[in-house]
Formats: C-alpha cells, structure tokens, sequence
DNA sequence: TGTTATAATGGAAGCGTTTCCACGACATAA
DNA sequence: TTATGTCGTGGAAACGCTTCCATTATAACA
C-alpha cells in the first residue's frame, strides 16, 4: 500500500552526490551552480519531499508561528489576522493558528507542549494576557496583539484615549443627554476591558467637562443580540438630540435602523458614534472609531520576526492611536 | 543557554530500565505495574516531555486531526467545531484548526504537503468539495462536514428539504405574498449552494401549490449588513399578512426589529421563518430551522475516526434532516 | 522438582534529516 | 616550485524516538 518514501539519499545516489550537498541545495548553503541545478533537476524528477519531522528533529527550523485567538465573530480580527498572515509569509513563516474554542482546547495548549516546541514564535490575539502567567512556558519570543504587557512585545490600541476622544467629539455638538451602549464580551478568553476602557475615557471626559454621566446611561446589551428595540426607542425619544456612543458598529446600525422607522435623523435629531470602522459603515455614514486593522497585523508580525531572528533584541510595546472617522451621524 | 533536553535514555537510565520499556509506558505498551509506576514517577521528577517529532519520524502516530474550515464569522460554525472537537478528545486526538482566511493561505495548503502529512485525518467544513478535485493530495481519510461528496464520508444537510419544509408550513397560514431574504456567500471558498437550495425548495414547493413566486419575491441582502430598512418596509406593508422566510436568523432579526418599530405582531400581521435556530430565537419566539450542531461534529468525528482506525471500511454519506422550531412568528 | 509456555525487559537498528569535519581541487602568493 | 588559502564536496554522527528481536524472569503445570 504505502510505498517506500523517497528520501535525500535517493535523491543524493541519483543525483550522483552526497546527501550533504542535497541537503545545502535545501537549505541554501553553498553549492557550485551546476550541481545545484543537478540536484534540483533530480529532486523534481523524483517528485521527492523533504520529511518535515526528519529535518526539524535533525535540528531544522521549522518556520512556523503559532496564533491564539479566541473565538472570533469579526470581520476585524480575521482581517488582523489575513495581514498578519500575509506579513510573515515574506519572510517564509507559516502561522498554526489556535483558536481557544473552549476550555478543553486552553487546556491542552496549556499542559501539552507539543505544539509549542513546533514553532518558533508565539502571537496571541486579542485574548487577555493572563494566558502567559498560567503555567504557559514558552521559550520562543511572544507578540501580543491588541493586548498590553510588559513581559513581552504588544501592539494595542489606547481604548481610554478612544473613549475621550468620542467624548470631546460629541461634546462640539449640542447635546442634552450622553448614551454609552455596552455589552460584556461572549468569550471566557476574553477578558473584554477594551470596552470598560473605552467607557471609562467616554465618562471621565464628560464629567470633567461638567456633564452629567450616571450608570443609568449605560445600555446594556447582549454581545450578538444588540440592545432592542425598547432601549434603542427609550434613548432617542427620552430627550431631544441625545449623543449615543455604541461600543461596537454593529449595535450603531440597530441604532440607526430603529431611528430610520420612526423618523429620526442622524446628526440632526441624535448623534451617534460607532467603534471598529467597519466595511459598511462609510456607506452607512456612521461616524466611528477607526482601528489601524492593517497594521496591526504587520506591525505585530514585525516584533515577532525580528526578535526570531534576533532574541537578545529588548521587548517593544507599541501602541496605535485611535482614530475618529466623521461622517454623517454626527 | 539552551540546556540540553531531557530524553528518554535519561528516563530509562534513572529510572533503571531500558529505553524500550520506558518507551512501552508512553505507548501503553505492556510492562509490569510496579515498573510502570516507577518509569512514570521518573518521568515526573525529570520533568521529561516526549520529543514530538522524533516521535512521529519513527514511526509514531501523530495522533493530530486537520481541520480545514473557512474564516466563519458565526456562532453556528463555531459550535460544530467545538463539538467535533470534544468528541475527537475522547479518543486522544488533537485537531489541528486550519482557516482559509486568503487565498494565499489556500494556495499554501494545496502545495505545502508537511501540514498533510502530519495528520491522520482530515476534516473540511462548509467547504465547497471542489478542493478535493484541485491538487489536493491526502492519503489520510476525509470526512465534510455540512457539504455532500461521494469521494469520501459526510454529513450533511438536506437544505431543499429545508426550504420545503419552510414553504409548507407557511402554506398553511393565511398568506398573501411569499418572500425570501437571500444573500450570497461572503467568502470565496464557500459556495454557498445552501441558501439557493433553500430558496429552491421553498420555490418549487409554493409554485406546486398553485402561489406566485417571482424574482422580485426574492430580497437580496448583503451578508453582513443584511436587507435594509426599506426592504424591509417594503415587504411588511405591502400586502396584508405576508410570508416571509430568511436565509438567516440574522435577517430575521431585522425583521422584527422594523415589524415592532412600525406596530406590526408576528404571526398575526405578517409570518416570519428563519434558518438556524441561534441561541436567541427561542426568546424572541422566532420560528425557524435547526440544524443540528451536536451531531454534525459528532457524527463528523466518529465517521473520521472509524475510518482512521480501519481505513478499509467503505465511506459514509449521513444527511440530518432539517427540522422546523415552531414558535410565536407563524 | 523440573519442564514448558508466557510475560516482561534490554538494547540495537532504523526513521530522514542537518551539521560538522576531513579531504581534494583549484587558485593565489611567495 | 612550494606553501597557503578558499571553495565545494562526501559522508559519518547525531537528533530522540519506536519497534523488533533476543533474552530473561515469571507462571503454570505435571
């Protein structure tokens, strides 16, 4: 059934060579012009593959990343991950991609070591860094992504600065009541402070400007439901022109979809702020918070490489501004 | 810097036995309980972990499951995953999550055979079985999930039966004018035939009970933002008592939220199906189909395992009946 | 007690690479 | 001509495991 594997020794006899010099063609060592073009010429005749485990048991680099990530549902984080993806591949690294599904699968990221001895650097995405206190031992260089350590590399975005800065964009209007809605984060891995921060820099600037901002101001919604209809109705007929932040685009567009059916509009009649800049929303005309997608996933896999390539590199932290859109809803 | 590793010859000789009886232990070989406790207990004070790829390169199994899916935004594909992956779990098996989030990333696992290689199984979910025709070559056993092949094992949904099954049960309400909200796939590796299939069985089973069903009955969507209000708007006050059925409960879910905006009752003033059953419709009283997350991993797993244990069994094609959660909606 | 069948064990060979060392060929300088 | 590098090359050793075979310990039985 299985026929015998061909391996570099047969490639070498064929080629009329020493394994040595097969595996330097590999592995770009020196080798004059014409036997290397031999060798190729054999390898492909032979149609041969090099053994993955053989090479990096013989102490080959394996050239492989490994991503943890929670569950995502966004568009935002597979785009992170797509250019994060696109970034290493320049360099000839190729990304294991974890995603933390469950308990169980923590688990065994956790205890087993077998998929962290493969790789030669670690990203872990979105997914609070508590991970690395565990009994998490990694020896290869991590990268955090969307997330703030000390321990290691990180690119994250100041949430706080993102929640002040949609409150000194609202404060310009003419505003009766500030709206926050809010919702806490679906995944266990997630410990989801980016939106508390982002409420936090949101309250703290209206309440130094001398606005008015209670816990009753706060919507709570459901993470994939949204806020209904009720609560969305509430906000924007309680009084005239409130300032609504939503925590995520998605819960804007429920906002704008209920105003819509009953004849509200947006920057005239209420305002309203988004947060992600998601495909739809310039469409939409939402205003909203601009996250720098493209280059976190480059710039993420920029520290990685770089401390791969050199581990006695110092650990960089980076941090990216929030960026406010306008448009149309305020 | 990189103190050398600890291996199963250190085992052996501290424990006092033979590499081949430390061995044996690892692999649940047979060996004596009192050896066996004090090979594991050595095992324990070293610290020793198994070197994996020496492991696999002679001649061990991997143990590891490849699991090929698209970049899914929806909690629908995630709980497959997760009960595919408690199930495979009972039987030690890891599975390796392999995203088609770009199509580099495709291009990298059709040529790249070191991925295949390393496993001893493959799974691919809601994926258009095209892949398997490309240059894909794997000689470990496939099993699809939620798409139908006759190349190798399945489990898969009946979804003309859906629609069907949709069209019937509105066919018994009072009903003016049927609808559908369909949108296309939103990734390019999924060749979402399973809406058309929907929207053809619900066609084919009103135009056989003698109602109108026209293009123009069918409201196209973009799959992320979903119908517009004025879609929406459109279909509710139209026609006295329309039906209804969307693709997703996504879609549904807008529906509502506009019905309730404009004072309209579910099952009274208009009828509404969705396709999924989330875990919100049952609050919201959504009538829709459900697909059967649990046994689609489940039954995914054991047909990939029974096959990787004896790879002569013949293949399996299993199709899950689409079933109707009938709620306050119709 | 001795004989035979069976279970447990030690250790060499082999898995397919990379890496390192030694050596020959050839060029350059004295 | 001889001494001194330099480049290219072949092949043994090592990586850490599993597996198989030969060997020894143990059990079963007469």
């Amino acid at each position: 059934m299985k026929s015998k594997n061909i391996t570099i020794r047969d490639v070498a006899r064929e080629a009329g060579v020493g394994v040595g010099t097969v595996s330097r063609v590999l592995n770009s060592g020196s080798v004059k012009q014409d036997t290397r073009q031999k060798v190729l010429e054999t390898i492909k005749r032979l149609g041969y593959k090099p053994n993955f485990f053989a090479r990096t048991l013989a102490g080959g680099k394996t050239d492989r990343i490994l991503t943890i990530m929670p569950e995502v549902k966004s568009e935002f984080h597979w785009r992170i991950l797509e250019s994060f993806d696109h970034e290493i591949d320049k360099e000839n690294f190729q990304s294991i991609i974890y995603p933390l599904i469950s308990r169980k699968r923590y688990d065994a990221l956790i205890s087993n070591p077998s998929f962290i001895q493969e790789v030669e650097g670690v990203i872990i995405m979105t997914i609070t860094p508590d991970i690395l206190d565990d009994r998490f031992e990694v020896n290869a260089p991590v990268v955090l992504i969307e997330e703030k350590s000390n321990k290691c590399s990180c690119v994250y975005l100041n949430n706080r600065k993102g929640g002040r800065i949609v409150a000194n964009h609202l404060l310009e209007r003419n505003i009766t009541k500030y709206y926050a809605i809010y919702s806490s984060a679906a995944n266990p891995f997630i410990k989801n402070e980016h939106m508390k921060d982002r409420i936090i820099g949101y309250r703290d600037t209206l309440i130094d400007a001398g606005k008015l901002f209670e816990d009753e101001q706060i919507i709570y919604a459901d993470y994939s439901l949204g806020p209904s209809n009720e609560q969305i109705k509430k906000m924007l007929t309680e009084t005239n022109r409130p300032g609504i932040f939503a925590m995520t685009d998605n819960f804007a567009l429920l906002v704008l979809q209920v105003a819509s059916t009953i004849g509200l509009s947006p920057g005239k009649d209420f305002f309203l702020v988004g947060y992600d800049n998601q495909s739809w929303t310039e469409k939409a005309g939402l205003t909203t918070i601009e996250q720098p997608i493209e280059e976190f996933g480059k710039t993420g896999a920029k520290l990685l490489i770089e401390r791969i390539k050199n581990p006695a590199l110092p650990i960089r932290q980076i941090e990216f501004p929030p960026l406010l859109i306008k448009r149309n809803t305020t």
